[in-house]
RNA sequence: GGCCCCAUGGUCAAGUGGUCUAAGACACCGCCCUUUCACGGCGGUAACCCGGGUUCGAAUCCCGGUGGGGUCACCA
């Protein structure tokens, strides 16, 4: 495999969905496994919906996703340009050689008359292949249609009687029936050029060595195959991965929750984690480890060990993952991205002076171990915004009720006056706790669980004397307070 | 419906004819750790879709069925 040269190519009319993240992951990883080359195309031929936007989108999507290549829209590169709308005369001389050889030909059909001729072959239990009205039409029979005002489509002519093998690296030999096919458009009336064709002359000028691409394109290879060998062309190696389903098991799509990188990105994913949750749908390297930096990934991936079946996407096997990553990473990257979520919520307003920023880190390194993702981390750091403590369990009331609750807090209160400066570190916390105990003869539940529930109204949460240290001794007095 | 792909626990998956009384992970349950919860540690429940072959021997190979998925556009 001396030049690996493979693509992700998206089309751009929306944001990048989970299956396609996974298709340019696993080409990315294949191209920097074997030394190769990534290149990033835009497949834009779909006017209406297409827009420069999405593009963007896409492009910040994959960057944020950890992802770089080496030719692209963005970055130029020896075989561009890489937006299929700047590259339509290659597809002109190309539709023009296949139609001057025969191996295509103009169709004047309009689309009512296809539309017709679909519903009437449906109807009677047959394929909805073209008919070919034009597929032998003279030159005066033309001229007739042009002359009616017909813009007419290029339609490939496929050969009859024609077995297609695909060769798929991951699927294996798959081979179709020529006569299931039926001549194709590869250029529309606009003279655009349709997806299967502009593929096959962009793979081919890009000499692309692996298509890397998820199964619903599999039925569409042979169209292909067959295109490469009218244009004389050899075709590249495919490798169909199947595809990625929700928790019903169909494809996934918008009803099954979050399916673009955007929506993980902004709940706050960690781009490594999501990178190595996606390289396990349908991969496995095999090991009992799955735990991957995107080195790891790069230096293990391989497409002989991706899988042939489809996987569903596990939530929680993501926010396992992720949670994961938040528990081993840096609390100073932690805590950048919990600003936004923190400030969203309405808790802080960015800017932040540094002794605010120091607080945010503290809660964050308080909680952090709570959370999947990192817009959660606002419910959690909740307890530290408002001195309204509100009590919702029946057992922190039953706490509260205690007799020895209010000698306990008063205790507290004495101390913290005494012995402390406003601030209040973890294990002066923990000292005065353990003193307060010893004084009053109590210990354990007796005078932790009162102090945890007067400061933050629940009996369960966070290190006790990281609340105390992030409250600071104003904060803990005024909620210790209230209980006298 | 035609064609194509797929089929190991709820989910991701290891497994390529014998070492499978089938690994690991998530989820779930239990125990431990712990001034709470969580994290972490330990343990547990749980699977080779069905039926025929081939073979001394099949989760692994073949055929059929069933189930799931994909695809059948002047979308990509």
């Amino acid at each position: 495999m001396s030049s690996v040269r493979v693509r992700f190519a998206p089309s751009p009319t929306g944001p990048l969905h989970i299956g396609g993240a996974r298709s340019a992951l696993f080409n990315w990883l294949f191209a920097r496994h074997y030394g190769g080359t990534f290149i990033v195309r835009v497949e834009d031929t779909d006017l209406e919906r297409s827009s420069r936007q999405s593009e963007e989108n896409i492009l910040d999507a994959l960057r944020w996703l950890g992802l770089d290549w080496d030719e692209g829209v963005d970055v130029g590169g020896p075989y561009g340009p890489y937006r299929q709308m700047e590259r339509l005369e290659l597809y002109k001389k190309y539709a023009d050689y296949l139609l001057n050889s025969g191996a295509a030909y103009l169709c004047y059909c309009s689309e009512e008359e296809l539309a017709a001729d679909r519903e009437a072959l449906m109807a009677k239990g047959e394929l909805p292949l073209y008919l070919g009205r034009c597929r032998n039409l003279t030159a005066e029979e033309r001229a007739k249609l042009e002359a009616a005002g017909r813009r007419p489509v290029v339609r490939f002519r496929v050969p009859e009687n024609d077995v297609v093998l695909v060769r798929d690296l991951v699927r294996g030999d798959v081979s179709f029936e020529g006569s299931e096919i039926g001549d194709y458009i590869i250029v529309k009336s606009d003279g655009i050029p349709t997806y299967n064709f502009a593929v096959v002359v962009d793979d081919h000028t890009m000499k692309i060595s692996h298509v890397i691409r998820a199964e619903e394109h599999l039925s569409n290879t042979p169209r292909q195959i067959l295109l490469y060998n009218a244009l004389g062309w050899e075709t590249p190696v495919f490798a169909h991965v199947s595809l990625i389903l929700g928790k019903d098991r169909s494809k996934m799509s918008k009803r099954h929750g979050a399916t673009s990188i955007e929506q993980y990105q902004n709940r706050g994913y960690l781009p490594e984690a999501l990178a190595n949750f996606l390289a396990l749908l349908g991969w496995s390297p095999g090991s009992e480890e799955e735990i991957f930096s995107p080195d790891e990934l790069k230096q293990q991936f391989t497409l002989e060990r991706v899988a042939k079946s489809p996987a569903v996407f596990d939530l929680d096997k993501l926010n396992w993952l992720n949670g994961h990553y938040i528990r081993e990473t840096d609390l100073e990257r932690l805590t950048e991205m919990a600003l936004p979520h923190l400030e969203k919520a309405g808790y802080i307003s960015t800017p932040l002076s540094t002794e605010k920023y120091e607080l945010v880190k503290m809660m964050v390194a308080a909680v952090r171990k709570y959370l999947s993702y990192m817009q959660e981390t606002a419910e959690h750091v909740k307890i530290f915004f408002t001195d309204d403590v509100q009590i919702k369990e029946e057992e922190a009331r039953e706490i509260m009720a205690g007799d020895q609750v209010k000698v306990v807090l008063q205790e507290l209160i004495k101390k913290i006056n005494v012995t402390v400066t406003d601030e209040i570190k973890t294990d002066e916390a923990r000292a005065l706790l353990k003193e307060v105990g010893r004084d009053l003869g109590l210990k354990g539940k007796q005078i932790f669980m009162p102090v945890r529930v007067a400061l933050t109204g629940s009996t369960q949460g966070p290190d006790l004397n990281q609340v105390m240290a992030i409250l600071g001794r104003a904060g803990v007095v005024r909620r210790l307070s209230k209980w006298i």
